[in-house]
Parts: C-alpha cells; structure tokens; sequence
DNA sequence: TTCAAAAGATAGTAAAACTATCAAAAATAA
DNA sequence: TTATTTTTGATAGTTTTACTATCTTTTGAA
C-alpha cells in the first residue's frame, strides 16, 4: 500500500484550503516552482495566475497575500521535516546517532517526496534556504507569532532541542543550539553556493563539510560540561 | 581634539555620494530611522522624501532604488563595526580576549557613535539584526557580489577568522564559524525578543545570556582538536 | 434536479517604483 | 563679479503591484 502522508496546517493561513481543490493545489505547486526559480520579490499573484491559467482574483480567494502564502509553503516544510525527523531516528536509542542523522538531513539537498503530488520538495527546502527567514523578519512578526504562524518551526526546535538534552540534561543552550543548527545548516549552504568567501568549503562546494563543520561545533559544544571554563587545547 | 570617523563606500552603490551634501546626509539618516520604525518593506521613496521635505525624484538622483540603499546602509554599518573591532582589539595579544570582546560588541546593543553625525548606530544594529540577510538572500546575489556589495561583511569575516585562526592554527572551519558567530549574534537577539522559545533566553531576555551561549560554543569549538572524536562528557 | 459553492471574466483603485522635463537656486570657476 | 556648471524643486507621466468588487458560468453534492 502507498503511504500519503498530510500536514495538517494551521487554518489562519489561508482563506481556503489548497489542499481541497485543484486549483488549490496547483497555486501551491507553481508557487514552490515560481518563488524558486524567480525568488520572492519577484513573485506575484499576477504572475503566478497566468502560469496556473487562472486569474489574480482566483488566487486571492486562497490567500490573503503574498506573504501569507509564504508562511504557508513554509510551515509545511517544517511540518514535513519534523515528520522527516521523527520517522528517521524512530527505534534509534543514542542521541548522538540522532543528532547526527538530523544534521545531515537538514544540511544535504532533499529529494522530491512521492508521497506529497503537489509538493516538491526538493524545491521548497531552496526555498527554505533563500526565503525562509523572510517569514519572521518583518513588523508584524509579533502578529504573526500571536496567530501560531510559527509553529512549526518552534516544534521543530523544540524536538531538536530535546534531543540534545537527553544526550547531555545539563546543557544550558538546547534551543538555541537547535535553532543554531537548523539555521546554520541552511545559512552555510547558502553562503558556500553564492558568498564561499563566508565559509570554508568554498573549493569543494560539498555539503559534507557543512555537515562536518555543524557535527564539530555540536559535539564540542555539547560535550563541553565546563561553561565557564572550556578546556584549553593540547 | 575631535576625531571624525569615515568610513569609504562603494560608488557603485549609489549615483550620487550622499556624503557630500546635506540631502545626501538627509537621505541616510532618515532612511535608517523610517526603516528601523517601520520596516524594510514598509519604506518607500516617497514616504522618505516626505519625511525629509524633498520629491521622490530627489531621492532617485542619489540611489537606483530601494534595494541598493539598504547595501548603501548595511555596508556601512559593517565598515564601522570593523574599525570598532580594530580598535577595541588593538594592543591586545591574546586571541581569546579578543575573541570574547568580538563576541560581545556583535552581541550587545550599539549606542550612537557621535563621531558620524547623519547615522545613528544604534537605529542601526537593529536594521542590521532585523534586515541585514535581505541584502544577500535575493536571486541577484551573484550579480551584487561581482560589483563587491558585499565586501566589507567579507572582510570582517576574515578578521573574525584570522583571530580564530591565531589561537589555533589548525582549526579548519575559521570563516564558517566567523559567520557563525556574526549571524548569530544577532539572530539570537531577534529570537529572543521576538520568538522567544526558538532561544534558551526567553525568560531573561538578556544580552549576557547570548553572548555567555556564544562563547561557550565558540571556545568550545576552537579548543577541540579532535575533529573526527569530539571528547566524551564525564 | 436543484442549488450552493467554486471558478472565470472583467473592471476598477490606490500605491509603488520608477522616468522625464524644466525652471530655480546654489555652488564654483574664470 | 559674472558666467557656468551642478544640484535641487516642482510637476507630470508610465507601468506594475496589490489589492477589491461584481457578475456570470461551471461544478459537484444532496
């Protein structure tokens, strides 16, 4: 049997749900293809219609805005990835193994889930990378926050973050060092693609240096008990 | 006697210098306020040349448009905080006070530095924390980095590097964790503020937290050798 | 079959993001 | 000081974006 697997998103995001028509979903698909391809600030309903074969209004009765549509592509991503995540390091029993998988997960180019038609992934984590922090950075980020937009992306942290306290309970910065690595794994690949002077995987452009750099920092960061005093090398 | 701080610019970033003129000066200094207020995406040309008692069209003749402006700015900013870190780090030998200084002027609130009349650092920081990746996260980073936008960010970068890189030579992710840090600094600041449980600082809401967060992760970093086995807590 | 919901077609508005022109004022050079 | 170049001010116009409104046709569920 095919598995179909459902991100249940949070209603607010939309005037009609996308999933529940076909137009509905073809606005999501070609939004993933268009903000990829041309980015964000080029992206317009306007646009977007005449690639669908629909019009602006059409687009407008599933979402406010642009910036709504935004948050809705990626919340589903983080929805996706937490799934991602909890399937990946289920029956797995050492944190550090877990860790591990989850680093080179978020650091290394997905591929298009089957499972979800409508959504390709692999273009919505470019997304993630190149817009995803543009759903927070904005005014109206307390408004947004207050309606639950972020969700997901807590969640996500929160998992993580819990994660690193079972492999170490005294540690002091599980959330941070969560949202460090969830951030960082998308920054560094988005530096070492377009500004490699900002990293240090410039010649090899390799995500496994990302990886091995994250894997560094978390585990000696982690395993660092003495936050006043780190050891001295040697 | 009174030193005065200029910090040289990249001509290609706008069409007329405004340094040298009063509506020049103007455009820079209310633009860092209007944006600091009301945001990146809320600020237009014309609401700026309200606020100052000039037309749109005089705001053209000094910059392309919007976008060049916030390099205009952003560029700035990391031209100063450099010379800030040269001078805060000058006649120091030791890597590790320089380093523990670098993290804590990135992490700490700017005061206004009266040295440079028409910008307010202050207002500053905060655009740089709110608005600073909208720079580089467009689809014309390639073509803004080959006009060398996005110079002085790189060179700071490599400060930050160099200084790791003083303290241990063998340490192989210098520029990585140098952005790192950077990023961070201010990331965590905006998470703390604004989406609090992506931090371990949300209670607190405190600069020192996030400055005691980076330098354990920093130290910890730098001060582990063994890339491949992290040393086991206990 | 019927009738409400969704989609299509079309129109219109306010603001954003520019470009162009010409005259007045200010700076500077002869 | 006058002449001339540069800068600013005032005004106008264009295209695109970001919507809202209305009316008709199609679809699909009871």
């Amino acid at each position: 049997m095919k598995h179909v697997l459902h991100i249940k998103m949070n209603d607010s995001l939309f005037l009609r749900n996308p999933e529940q028509s076909e137009l509905g979903k073809n606005i999501i698909k070609y939004s993933i293809e268009f903000i990829n391809k041309q980015g964000f600030e080029v992206f317009t309903f306007k646009k977007l219609a005449e690639a669908i074969g629909t019009t602006e209004a059409g687009v407008y009765r599933y979402f406010e805005n642009k910036h709504k549509l935004l948050l809705y592509i990626i919340s589903w991503y983080w929805g996706w990835l937490e799934f991602q995540i909890v399937f990946l390091t289920n029956n797995i029993d050492d944190p550090i193994v877990k860790l591990k998988k989850i680093i080179k997960l978020l650091s290394t180019k997905i591929e298009d889930d089957l499972s979800t038609a409508h959504v390709n992934e692999a273009l919505l984590h470019q997304i993630v990378i190149s817009e995803g922090s543009k759903v927070y950075l904005t005014k109206q980020v307390e408004s947004d926050n207050k309606h639950h937009f972020f969700k997901p992306y807590k969640d996500l942290c929160k998992l993580i973050g819990d994660i690193i306290l079972e492999y170490n309970s005294k540690y002091k910065y599980s959330r941070s060092l969560a949202s460090t690595i969830i951030e960082m794994a998308h920054l560094q690949n988005f530096f070492m693609q377009n500004l490699p002077s900002l990293t240090d995987f410039g010649k090899s452009k390799s995500t496994s240096d990302v990886i091995a750099f994250l894997n560094h920092l978390v585990f000696s960061s982690i395993n660092n008990i003495d936050l006043e005093n780190p050891p001295k090398k040697k």
